[in-house]
DNA sequence: TAGACAGGTCAAGATGATTGACCTATCGCA
DNA sequence: TGCGATAGGTCAATCATCTTGACCTGTCTA
C-alpha cells in the first residue's frame, strides 16, 4: 500500500496524477470502474495497514457486520475464497478480539460469527470512509444517478451469474 | 484464481453462491460495488490465469491500448504502484513481445510504450469480456441508468483528489 | 450406523509487494 | 560547460499471502 522511496516524486504523496476521466469512448466505463473503486478502496487500505491488515480483513469485516452469526462456510462462498485463504485473515481477527466465533446452541456444528465491540467500530470506521464518499457523490449527481449506478451494478453482479 | 480442492464444495465449481444484492441499507453501493467489480474482472482473471499472468498485466496492456506511447513513469503514475512493483510485470510482458518499448527520438531518456500485434489481441479480447459485460449491463438498465453509472463513478474518482 | 456437513489445521512452493539502495543516460538551464 | 533534475532500470531482503493437497475432529441425518 506504501509507495517505494525510489517511486515517489519529490512532489508530495500519491499525487494520483491528472488522470483524464472522459473520452475513453467505449473503455470508459472500464476505467471508470477501475479509478472509483481504487478511489473507494484508498482511506481504508491506509487505515489498515497502519494495523498490518489487508483489504481481506475489512471484507470480512463487512460481511459478518451485515449478517451477523453468519457461519464459516457461508462466509468464504460470498468472499468467494478458499477455506485455507480465509483461515488466516480470519484467525488473526480473532486474535485480535475483533472478531467472535461461537457454537450454534441449536446446531452444534455451526459457528455463528460476530464482531465483538472493538471490531464492530473498527468496521464502522473503514466503511464509513466509503459510506461518506458515496454519500458525497450521490449527493452531487442527484438521487436519478445514484438510482442509475445501482441498476448498473445489480445488473453486472446480477449477469455474471448466468 | 483457482478454488482449493477442500474449498469446493460438491455441487460445481465456483457457485458464487446466492448473495442477495439487495436490503443491505446505505452499505449496499458498497456491496453492490464488490460484487460487481469482482464480477467484470472474473473472466479477464480466468483467462490471464491461463497464460500464468495476473491483473495488473491487464492494467498495464489496457492504460498502454488507450494512450499508446506513454512513457514507463506516465504508466506506474497512472497505475498507482511502485516502479518496483511496475518493473517485474512490464518486463515480463515485453519479454513476451506483448508490450514494446521503443526509444522516442526527439526525448532520448524517454521511452514510448506500445503494444504489439500480439499484445493488442490480448488485449482486446480481455477487454472484450469487461465491455460486452457492461454493454450487456446498459442494454438491460437503459441509458439513463447507464449515464448515472457514470456520472457516480466520475464522482467517486474525483472526489477522491480532493 | 454411514455418509455428508461444518469447521479447523498443517506444510510446501510460488507469487508478489515493500523497502531501500544503486546505476546509467539524457536534458535543460544557468 | 557543468550541475541538477528527469526517465528509466535493477538488485536484494523481507514479508505476506495464496495455492494445492492432505488430514483431522465433531455433529447431524437419513
Amino acid at each position: 500500500m506504501k509507495r517505494s522511496s525510489g517511486a515517489r516524486v519529490p512532489g508530495t504523496e500519491a499525487p494520483s496524477a491528472e488522470v483524464q476521466l472522459s473520452d475513453w469512448g467505449e473503455n470508459e466505463p472500464l476505467a471508470l470502474l477501475y479509478f472509483g473503486f481504487r478511489a473507494v478502496v484508498k482511506k481504508p487500505d491506509q487505515e489498515l495497514a497502519r494495523h498490518g491488515l489487508g483489504r481481506v480483513h475489512h471484507r470480512i469485516l463487512f460481511f459478518i457486520a451485515r449478517s451477523p452469526g453468519l457461519g464459516t462456510i457461508e462466509l468464504l462462498r460470498t468472499l468467494d475464497v478458499s477455506k485455507q485463504a480465509l483461515h488466516g485473515p480470519l484467525r488473526r481477527l480473532q486474535r485480535e478480539r475483533l472478531v467472535q466465533s461461537v457454537r450454534d446452541p441449536d446446531n452444534a456444528r455451526q459457528r455463528r460469527l460476530t464482531l465483538t465491540p472493538r471490531g464492530r467500530a473498527l468496521e464502522r470506521r473503514l466503511s464509513g470512509y466509503q459510506r461518506g464518499l458515496f454519500a458525497a457523490a450521490f449527493r452531487s449527481v442527484g438521487p436519478a444517478d445514484a438510482q442509475g449506478f445501482c441498476a448498473v451494478m445489480r445488473a453486472l453482479a446480477l449477469e455474471a451469474r448466468s
